[in-house]
DNA sequence: ACCTGAACACCGTTCAAGT
DNA sequence: ACCTGAACACCGTTCAAGT
């Protein structure tokens, strides 16, 4: 109700950066249908089509949004180079940085996961668990199932808003998972001590 | 390019199930984003405001959409009644629905899965893991977690389209969610032979 | 009861024009 | 280089009017 009104300021050149920052703002604030170029660039005190200048399309602004919330994903409470802890820390944070920003979840229903800000965790992912022994073909399974089963219960337990706690839910759904991931990798480990 | 020119026949009143039809139709033909009331009516040779008789709103539309891709959804490959097959095959079932019709998936995203229809096989469900031994939470737990990966392994596979023959990743997740929802109930059956 | 037409308040995007 | 304004082809939805 009390919609904040924002001046103008048309002052000079905003980048790429700021008119993404300020599009995940405004969906974080108002929902994925709130933001529009019109809006976007009123909020920015701006023309809507003076936006064109530094996106090429809204898909492409929705390809931005989604980068900047896969950005800088650091898995969580990861210790040493095992790949169960790994592999379940990514899962986690990437739930955590999901539910930073519920409204952008939707937008990771369409497109692939091709945004190459997350690509750097994923290839040590890789890494870790190719040493473990594990089959390149079963790796990209097992990521492919965890990234998967997190965003989809990220998106069940945000449109779900009456029961809160779903931890427990994810926690299971998780484990279970790595378990069946484990039982792939049978083979003798490379090297590794562990 | 050769889009079928529909002759408009405006004949007389339409159903609400016909317009439910008419509007998965063009979904399945166009894609999801290819639904406007106006092209709807104009596909049935009617104008757009007539379908304002039979659906509330666009929303409405949509609801009417969701519950006709999951109505009549019938566990796959089950006999007998022991709970892990009978789940399985209702995952293995919504997954066939779901790939029927790929472009109407992203709208099980939003909304909740309170379409009546697909309730009754979660009754039979219900029922069946209860008897099993199960405690309440717990199968509440694994429906919601087996739904949730069946509907995000559905979008990845068809949105990653380069990549076919992901049914082992599909049945991999689910054997490994099944085994732990196995791990849950390991409290004695109550009366059954199985 | 059902369908229509005009109208309202929005969209994304193009394009010629301004500085 | 960057921003603007008008314009085009669309949206969902309301409402008074037709039969």
């Amino acid at each position: 109700m009390s919609r904040t009104v924002r001046r103008p300021e048309p002052q000079r050149a905003y980048t790429r950066d700021d008119i993404c920052t300020a599009a995940l703002a405004l969906v974080d604030e108002e929902g994925l249908e709130a933001l529009s170029m019109r809006r976007l660039g009123a909020r920015l005190g701006i023309e809507a089509m003076s936006l064109y200048h530094h996106v090429r399309d809204k898909a492409d602004l929705l390809d931005a949004l989604h980068a900047a919330v896969l950005g800088k994903l650091e898995p969580e409470g990861v210790k040493g180079d095992a790949w169960r802890p790994l592999l379940g820390g990514l899962a986690r944070a990437l739930r955590s940085a999901l539910l930073r920003h519920p409204n952008v979840v939707p937008l990771f229903v369409q497109g692939s996961v091709r945004a190459p800000e997350a690509m750097g965790v994923l290839e040590r992912v890789r890494h870790v668990m190719s040493d473990a022994g594990f089959a390149e073909s079963d790796i990209v399974n097992a990521i492919h199932v965890v990234g998967m089963f997190t965003i989809g219960h990220v998106i069940f337990e945000t449109s779900n808003r009456d029961k809160p706690g779903r931890d427990v839910t994810f926690r299971f759904g998780l484990e279970a998972l790595l378990d069946g991931v484990a039982r792939t990798g049978t083979r003798p480990a490379k090297r590794t001590k562990r």
